[in-house]
DNA sequence: ATGATACTTGACTATTTTAGTCAGGTTTAT
DNA sequence: ATAAACCTGACTAAAATAGTCAAGTATCAT
């Protein structure tokens, strides 16, 4: 089990811009240089941020990307969606009418999973990019 | 972010296993009808078992594998790692000496990720097989 | 003894996912 | 006008996953 690369760029991303969102536009440019992201797969994750109003773009020179609500407003939880970044421990959910082999019953272990799922949803919902932006600035000082 | 087969098989399968313990060796045999899982890749599974001691296995005619300790005993933490299924959010814990990102600094994420590792890896250091199959006996009522 | 049952080991592989790259746009401030 | 910036979608190499396959060895019931 492990995290994306694309959801955690995304959230790296997105940290990285909330700082310096109060003044400019951000363009991808300059969070691909001091990130070390890919220009263009920062493009996919920001189409898909977009879409899912997470950020606003800024067109043309001196353009790029400003946050689309208050940092604390935006949770961990928003971003993984929006970039398809699913916590799925476990296939069983998708048939709605079978269970999870192919029997018709629940697998041992369906209600561990959800419960896991749950677990780690939870702290992504409580997470917001404000608490990251914070933790950051006091880890400088 | 997903779990892997391997991890919720090998829970999948102890459970099926701690069901039935109290009276004789269970035979991967039947673990694999009862639960749908190919009988090859549960002796992959349970070799690793053995080999961190979390089951003990009985040869012969009527012979299979029984628990090597008390299902209370035995935690979700001690499965995974015996079948090495890990939580690993993120890369930058291997190198020691680098930061994050190839650069001299963590990245600006780093304690997230940290953190998540915990909150999962706590959940599964309190859940034990006791509790799994307590859980769906409860169920079978 | 011997056959059946069961475990043991290790190599192999098709499929899927990941982590991007690449190419060719369009829009807008100056 | 033109450069900086965003936008879109197709493509792909490499890695991980989820097993399969083959060839054993050990033990027990009879």
């Amino acid at each position: 089990m492990k995290l994306t690369s694309k959801g955690r760029y995304a959230v790296m991303a997105l940290v990285d811009l909330a700082r310096f969102d109060n003044i400019n536009p951000v363009s991808l440019r300059d969070i691909s240089l001091r990130q070390g992201i890919s220009l263009d797969f920062l493009e996919q994750i920001f189409s898909k941020l977009r879409k899912n109003e997470i950020v606003q773009s800024v067109r043309g020179t001196q353009g790029g990307y400003i946050l689309n609500k208050k940092a604390k407003e935006i949770k961990l939880t928003n971003i993984f969606d929006a970039v398809d970044e699913k916590v799925k421990t476990v296939q069983c959910k998708k048939e709605s009418k079978k269970g999870c082999n192919g029997k018709s019953t629940k697998c041992l272990t369906h209600n561990l999973w959800d419960e896991l799922e749950n677990h780690i949803n939870n702290f992504f919902k409580e997470k917001s990019l404000e608490d990251l932006v914070k933790d950051n600035n006091e880890r400088r000082i």
